[in-house]
DNA sequence: AGGGGTTAGGAAAGGGGGTTTACGAAGTCT
DNA sequence: AGACTTCGTAAACCCCCTTTCCTAACCCCT
């Protein structure tokens, strides 16, 4: 068992600070004290290390009653550059982010089918890694890191990819081959913890102690935040949700078992259920996930009966399984998060809300909200740089190697 | 979100420390180290805190490879006494230990169905302590603590117990109540964080990071334990298990909801399961789950082939479940814990392992281990007078209040 | 019996971390 | 210009753990 050490407070505390800069840009340090609930001390010599590091900058001052003004400090945007990778079952999709995290430049690769050997993804990768940075005129000194999500086990510490189900790769030493070709730092989970952690530093689940964020995409999956931290388990493995079983011997799931919640309330599991309601649904469109999801969205707004239906059955199971979670965790907050939750939006939130109350017992839920992701872009790509800033900021404890004292040994000669 | 201050790290230490001389009693210092990990200075430390708190006592010395001899620590029995008090369904058992967490005295009262009056509740409580503490002999004010384990929904800050499914107790000041009849420090928390904080003391989670804690008994449940402590959630009700769906629509649970664990599981689930399978079984023994879960057990011993089925039809929602469990925490270590479990045994978590790597993920599953608790008594007891423990331990850090430094202020008649 | 050698354990120094207190800096108000 | 206010840094302090140094306590050997 790790124990914590009072460096571990201090790089906690660096990460909170930073958190609030960036989102209430720019800022003052002793709204950042209030906010953080930390000394104006401890914040001041925070923002200090931040200053040097080039993270933030001070952009001038604010009146202060009657007294010397506040003054006020910003993410350096041009401090630097991050990169987030999200690597999925069909695309690669590649996003560079300034210090404030905004998109600076997008680039998506298609994976076809017939291309999932690591080196064919790796190639995509690297491409549209080299892409972003030429879009965005960057230097390349100034990209502090590139996070990589890739679906399925990963091992953080030997960076393989020690299983990715969609295209059965097994022990692959992913973090290699994309040493080979991409120059700077390289930080490696999956999409799961990678919206987590940019739910917990950007989103929903700012300032929650324990927090669950639901992704629904093609694949689902629940990353937990707990203790204000992410929870990753033994084997970097926590939150593989989507193969909890809802339905004792259901449907049929990829992954080979039965009545997974991923079968019901997966892009795919939604198509089905539509398909087994109207199997010439015109929202339907086979083999086009997105399509029909966001077909059904359309149908929502203009409340068409079938994609009500559709909702309202595929929350049954959601809400269900979002009641057990409330019941296991207590959380401070659900949110649901990736891209079917985004398409289904308000609609899908609502009767979520409804039914998770219905399920789950009261007095945990009255503790608990269910909200929509508020991150506008591609979750994941942003958790992924998010890896790459938590991986930036720890480096600035590291205590630099002690001088050897090598004076001290010449004593062969003493002086007379 | 409550930040982690450096005296945090302190009483884990402290935590951890003891829990190592209770195990292994009487052990030396430089064990203790090697255990913990700590350094020998810091665990000198600590081991002269618990012994200025006369919770250890020195016990003699061992030989140390030629050198100075290794002076030894052992718990101090009479040092002090803890009570655990197990409230539960139809009765109040309560158990006085010493410091080695030995059972000294025990008292049972029943638990009437019509007597379940909060104050009928703690009349019980009060005339067991009141009984364990007489036949232990020991003197009122070497009682550290009682620990109060209590079902359902407890708020540890008021020392209200919320909500109790099975008496339909709603916010009842269960802590004021007690401390009227109760002179001793009292702690107030629920039966399944009272089994969870017994195996991470002295049971199977001893040393894991993370670990879950599955009861099974009348009621069914999951501690968490993650991160080396005890989860809570954000209002104190994490660990709802049994209530979460497993079947869909399935049979009628008696939180009102359909297809619970709890339903299925539970004492009075596999009961169910006994009568659907053969009404007229010479192993049940209906209106009583003790008797009939005892019978069964003993059939499985014989190799009764209606046992064995009922097992395996209860595993298989067990199994089911818990491989949910193993997917979303990614746990080092699985316990059964609880009455159910201890009395169908081997069987049991023979069945359990196996379903459990069937349903499971591969990458958790292959870092979690499926164990039957081993601790021989009441582990809702144990783990209530933990709480007492701890509580006791906490209270250590605490710092004096500062001196009033009267003197610096009697300048008024300053020496000549 | 009286030195080495070896190991245990305590005391002191050192490096982190956060907070409180004191004080100079930089404004406003009179 | 001087008084008042408020910010932000520097210094002192407390808590934590570790490293280092030194003494205590025992063995063995001469």
């Amino acid at each position: 068992m790790k124990r914590g050490t009072s460096r571990d407070i201090r790089t906690a505390n660096r990460y909170e600070v930073l958190r609030q800069i960036i989102a209430a840009s720019p800022t003052s340090r002793q709204e950042l004290a209030a906010a953080t609930g930390l000394s104006l001390a401890t914040v001041a010599t925070l923002v200090g290390e931040l200053l040097d590091l080039r993270m933030i900058t001070e952009v001038g001052f604010e009146d202060s009653a009657g007294g010397r003004p506040r003054g006020l400090v910003a993410v350096n945007a041009s401090g630097g550059a991050l990169i987030g990778v999200d690597i999925a079952e069909t695309y690669v999709h590649v996003e560079l982010f300034d210090l404030g995290l905004n998109v600076l430049a997008r680039a998506e690769e298609d994976v076809r089918p017939g291309e999932s050997l690591p080196e064919q993804v790796v190639g995509h990768v690297a491409a549209a890694v080299g892409s972003v940075v030429a879009q965005a005129g960057i230097e390349g000194a100034r990209v502090l890191g590139v996070g990589v999500s890739v679906p399925g086990q990963v091992d953080r510490a030997t960076g393989f990819s020690e299983y990715a189900p969609n295209w059965d790769w097994h022990d692959v030493p992913l973090l290699d081959l994309l040493t080979e070709h991409i120059a700077y730092p390289l930080y490696l989970d999956n999409p799961l913890r990678a919206s987590a952690v940019a739910e917990l530093w950007f989103g929903a689940a700012r300032g929650s102690g324990d927090a669950v964020v639901v992704n629904l995409g093609t694949g689902v999956g629940a990353g937990l935040v707990l203790g204000g931290g992410l929870h990753r388990g033994v084997s970097n493995s926590a939150g593989e949700w989507g193969h909890t079983t809802i339905v004792l011997d259901g449907r049929l799931c990829r992954c080979g078992k039965h009545g997974c919640v991923e079968a019901y309330v997966g892009a795919s599991g939604i198509m089905l259920t539509l398909r087994e309601l109207s199997a010439d649904s015109p929202l339907l469109h086979p083999e086009d996930q997105t399509a029909t999801i966001d077909a059904l969205a359309r149908g929502l707004r203009g409340r068409d009966p079938v994609a009500l239906k559709v909702l309202r059955d595929t929350v049954r199971y959601l809400g269900a399984g979002i009641a057990d979670l409330v019941n296991l965790f207590n959380p401070e907050v659900v949110v649901l998060s990736s891209w079917v939750a985004a398409a289904l939006g308000e609609p899908l939130v609502t009767e979520v809300r409804e039914a998770v109350a219905r399920h789950a017992l009261p007095r945990p839920m009255a503790a608990t909200e269910v909200v929509l992701s508020p991150i506008p872009t591609d979750p994941v790509c942003l958790g992924a740089a998010t890896f790459a800033l938590e991986g930036a900021l720890q480096s600035v404890g590291q205590r630099q190697p002690k001088r050897t004292a090598a004076h001290v040994r010449s004593r062969t000669a003493p002086p007379s």
